[in-house]
This record gives structure tokens, sequence and C-alpha cells, in this order.
DNA sequence: GAAAAAGTGTAATAATTGTTACAGAGATAA
DNA sequence: TTATCTCTGTAACAATTATTACACTTTTTC
């Protein structure tokens, strides 16, 4: 989630508005501070109340929570520059989910909700970024439920690719061509699956019909068919 | 979610606060719209833009989005008062994922993005509100997706019962008992597995000697065992 | 181009869960 | 209390997926 400029310095991404550094990203008037915490040391315990915004500015620093990039329970590196628990400011129950420890020497800016919310008022255009990276990320829980919520392999395979078919897709002959837009294995981890398992629900889809597959490229051989197969 | 007041007359729950009516809610100088739709007929199209909120206000729909209460795929009734497809209002895609079409007599309130900035800016308190609402939403997704990510129904129940256990105990003797707040059949759907499955996976943990079950009681026989169960 | 790394196809076996069915326990209502 | 309904325990069998292993292909790197 680094991103650099032309010199190499890291960018401060600020709700998707990217700024040369964090400091040039807050409106004038607003509060907030910056804490260095070193290798292991704990910057916040499961439980403690989270009273407003933590980014991760500097370091890279070890989780069990939901990242941010909506990762799952187990225990996750997260790399600067990306809000902590950014979900859990506003929430009625506002405590990290999990311990969180620098992995290295880390850096982590600290803005009181107060001061947020006195940023939203001046700022209407960063509330706006503020309600779509959030409503962005609410999306794509959701998505990742609908797919972990598809029982078998088959139907999460038939979901995936008529998804792609709504999207985008190709005429040749009188079937459609569509790309997928993952390898196998990234597919197989999206799933939550095994690699060797994804293997074999392509090909028994195949060979029952419904798809053939050539690299990233699927052709829809039988579209009532991947429709019986959502489940 | 339909909640009546003293004289039985639904109020209006607008993002946590109760009014009595729509009317009430909206300040003044807010522009909205309401429009009746009769039974089987279409209110949005999967892939209609969403321009703004929907409120469903009387009435109750059919759809197969992701409802506001977490829900799943699958087709789903929703009932007045709720708001429909409210995650979206911001995103950066903002389409309705799904057919919604009315069950009955249905009234929508619709307000327009621009409506509902201004009316953040004018009452910052519903704009906390609104905050908060989404921010509740995201951690009921989150908590689901971590349910959904644990694979085995064991490592599920291991999960779950230590997540009681954490929250709230009760010593006896030389064990822990904790209480589960849902009945079988209810986890089983929770969990999004079959009754019988997690029936015996209970009596499995059970003769391995890691927890007993009476009832809605647990009685933790094993931390051990069960923190290694969680897989 | 050669070597290394990453990705793919496939198979045998084990583990897990679903399906279906039935009996009994417990709660609820008439 | 009796009838009814819901919840629970259990079992046999089917279906699905994980595990592990290996050969092969494609891509990347030097």
């Amino acid at each position: 989630m680094q991103t650099k400029n032309n010199q190499g310095i890291p960018k401060f991404n600020f709700f998707g508005e990217l700024y040369e550094n964090y400091q040039s990203a807050i409106p004038e008037g607003i509060e907030y501070s910056t804490k260095e915490y070193n290798k292991n040391e704990v910057i916040a315990r499961q439980g403690d109340s989270c009273k407003g915004l933590y980014i991760l500015i500097e370091g890279s620093v070890k989780t069990e929570m939901i990242a941010e990039n909506g990762g799952l329970l187990h225990i996750e590196t997260i790399y600067a520059v990306t809000p902590l628990a950014s979900a859990f400011i506003f929430a009625t129950i506002n405590c990290f989910p999990v311990d969180v420890t620098a992995l290295e020497k880390s850096k982590i800016l600290f803005m009181a909700r107060e001061q947020i919310l006195k940023m939203f008022q001046m700022n209407h255009e960063l509330l706006m970024r503020y309600l779509r990276y959030n409503a962005d990320k609410t999306k794509f829980l959701s998505d990742k439920i609908q797919m972990l919520s598809v029982k078998t392999i088959k139907a999460k395979l038939a979901h995936y690719i008529l998804g792609l078919h709504m999207s985008a897709q190709q005429k040749e002959g009188d079937s459609f061509i569509v790309f997928m837009d993952k390898n196998q294995t990234e597919l197989a981890a999206y799933f939550g699956v095994t690699r060797p398992s994804l293997a074999r629900a392509l090909s028994e889809m195949s060979r029952d019909g419904l798809i053939s597959i050539n690299k990233k490229a699927v052709r829809i051989r039988s579209l009532k068919g991947l429709m019986e197969a959502r489940g």
C-alpha cells in the first residue's frame, strides 16, 4: 500500500486523495499527534477503546484484526500508509478487536473523534471522501460475504464467471468469452478453498460442457448450465 | 423491524433515532419525495444507479441483495421501516446490486445525495448517527466474515465459545461455565451449517473432553484444548 | 538461453460436512 | 393433562473438499 512519488518519498493517502505528507493533508486548526513505537512494542490491546483515527504512517504492524483491505482473521501484517480500525471510530462499541504490535520502528498518527468531526465540518470534500471510503469498504465486505456464503466451489465459480459476464464479455461464434482477473492460486485464496480443489472443480465444469478454459480466458459454453450451477 | 408506539402507529427509525413519522425526522429545507408502488411493481433493477437514500416507509419488498440486517445472498423480504442499499449511496460504484420488487402496496421515500449532504451539514447530530449506523454495520459484516472464514464447524464452535468466555463467564469448581445466546438451530444458521452437523460437532467435542453441555450452558473442561481447536 | 520460480493438471486417500430419517425431550397451548 | 410443536441427539450414507504428492508448463530472472 506504500505509494511513492517521483522522488521515491512515500505519499500520504488520506481517504483516497494523495498528499506529499500527512502535514499537508490535514487542514489548519485540526489537532493531532504522532507517536513512535519500537519493534515489538504494543500499540493497542484487544478491548482498548478506540477514541479516534489511527493511521500507520511509517513502518509496519502485526495484527489479527480484520484489515483495512478486507483480509481475514489470521494474523496479518499491515504496512504504512494505512488507517487502523477506521471502521470502529464511530461504532457504538468502539474498541480494538485484537492486539496491534509494531513489527519494526513505526509511527502512528492519532486524531481524536471530535477533531475528525471538526475536520469534516471544515472540509466537506473530505467528508465525502470518508463516506466513499467507508461505503467502498462495506461493499467489499458484502461481496466477500456473498462469496463465502455460496457453499460449493462450483457454485462459487459459476457466480464469479457470471459476474464477469455481466460486467464485460466478448462474443465469439455462438458463445461468450470472459477473462478472469485472477490466476487459479489467487482465486483459490479469494474463495477460501485449496488450489487443487479449485482446479478439480474447473476441470469438472469443463468436462460437463459448462465452460472451456484457456489460461485466463473462459468460454461460456452453457449460460443456462452456469445459472443452474449457482445453487 | 417495525416499531410501534403507544397508539400502534409505526414510528420512524431514522438511523437510530425514533420519530413519530418521517416528516418530523427530516429537517426544514431538505427536499425529498415519496412514491407508491403496487404489488409486484419493480422498484429498482440490478445495475440501476443509486443516486441517494431510499427508505421503505410502508409495505414490504422482495430482494436478493445483502440486506441492511446483514442477511445473505438468497432472496429476502424486507419490511418497513428500513433503508434500502444505504451502504451504496456514497460508494464509487453506486448501483443496486439486484432487483427490488414490491410484495404489496408499498411506499418509498427518496432523498438525493446532495440533500443528504446538506442535511448532514445542517444537523451534525444526524451525521454522527449516520456514521455510527454505518460503522455498526461494518462491524457486523466483519464479524460475519470472521465466522464464515473459519473453516471447520469445531473451530467455529471453539471461536464462539471462547468469545463468550471473554465477555462473561462464571467459575464453577475448576472450570468455567458460559451461556450460549442462541439455540442449536439458530447457531447452525449463524454458522451457515446444517443443524445435525452442528449437533455432531458438539457431541464430539463433548466426547473429547473439551466441553460439557447442559441446555444452553457450556462448561469449558479444557481451555487449552479449545484454543487449539480454533485452528 | 539456462536456471529458477511460479503456476497448472491430476490422482489417491483422508477428513469433513450434508442429507435424510427417526425417536425422544422439552415447551406451549387448548 | 393431553396434544402439538419445537428443539435435540443420533445414525447411515452420499457428496464435497482437504491433503499430499508429483509431473508438467509457463513465466521470470540472471
